[in-house]
DNA sequence: AATATTCTCAACCGCTCACGA
DNA sequence: TTCGTGAGCGGTTGAGAATAT
């Protein structure tokens, strides 16, 4: 199958929209819709070729696209679905009203995967080995880091299952998502993100608060999902 | 203040899919 | 069934901004 190149290469413009163009784009769009993106930008006067047109309306110019910062609601909901989904950014758009695949890619590969796409393979010291906190406290060592993090027993505990589905090969090992509640302990969890139970006290000459990248990224693991 | 490095994100590229002739 | 075409998707790039040295 012989491919035709998706814009002639002589005289069409590429690289960063000028206001003018958006204007033509979006008054074209507005009056007649996109009923051939391919041959659009030749009705709409715009030296482009049609994908660029179709990306750009996508992208940035269509009434219903929403600009700014992700909300912390669509950050767990990214996480969430790029476990269960993958790279299917457009499937995971759909779920996200007014942002664009392109958006949300780049905002994973700038911001969410350094927090979430290490999975922490976490090595737990139990009451057993005489190393838990309180009561409700569990300490949790990261495989790849010296330093603890400190989270709730229950998170500990959906970790665990988490990795046990993920080794069964059971829905992504998602499936504790659906019925475990975290306590009111974390409903603040994303106005003070960092915060840690003051109620321990280490040990003597024990390394507790250094919280290193990948304490806050267990940290935003185990109780950013559950929030 | 100047320079280097890192980060962000708009845009492009190339591929696949769906559909019609 | 095969081929041509348009649309859509995901990976990648690169310019400008922000931050570090």
């Amino acid at each position: 199958m012989v491919r035709t190149p998706c814009c002639d290469k002589n005289g069409l413009k590429k690289g960063p929209w000028t206001p003018e163009e958006d204007r033509k784009l979006i008054d074209y769009v507005t009056k007649y819709g996109h009923w051939n993106w391919r041959l659009l930008p030749k009705f709409a006067g715009l030296a482009r070729c049609g994908k660029s047109c179709r990306l750009r309306w996508l992208n940035y110019l269509r009434p219903d696209v929403k600009r700014g910062n992700f909300s912390h609601e669509e950050e767990e909901t990214i996480v969430r679905l790029h476990e269960k989904l993958g790279n299917r950014w457009s499937a995971i758009a759909a779920e996200l009203p007014g942002r664009t695949d392109n958006e949300i890619k780049n905002h994973w590969h700038t911001a969410l995967k350094k927090r979430f796409e290490r999975k922490p393979k976490a090595k737990r010291r139990t009451e057993k080995e005489g190393n838990v906190v309180s009561k409700s406290m569990e300490r949790v060592v990261l495989e790849n880091c010296s330093e603890y993090a400190v989270i709730t027993t229950d998170a500990a505990a959906a970790i665990t299952n988490h990795e046990n589905s993920v080794l069964e090969g059971d829905d992504y090992g998602l499936s504790f998502l659906d019925t475990y509640t975290e306590p009111d302990v974390c409903a603040n969890f994303w106005t003070e993100p960092y915060l840690i139970d003051n109620s321990y006290v280490p040990p003597e000459g024990d390394v507790v608060e250094l919280w290193s990248h990948n304490d806050l990224y267990m940290h935003e693991y185990c109780e950013g999902f559950f929030c």
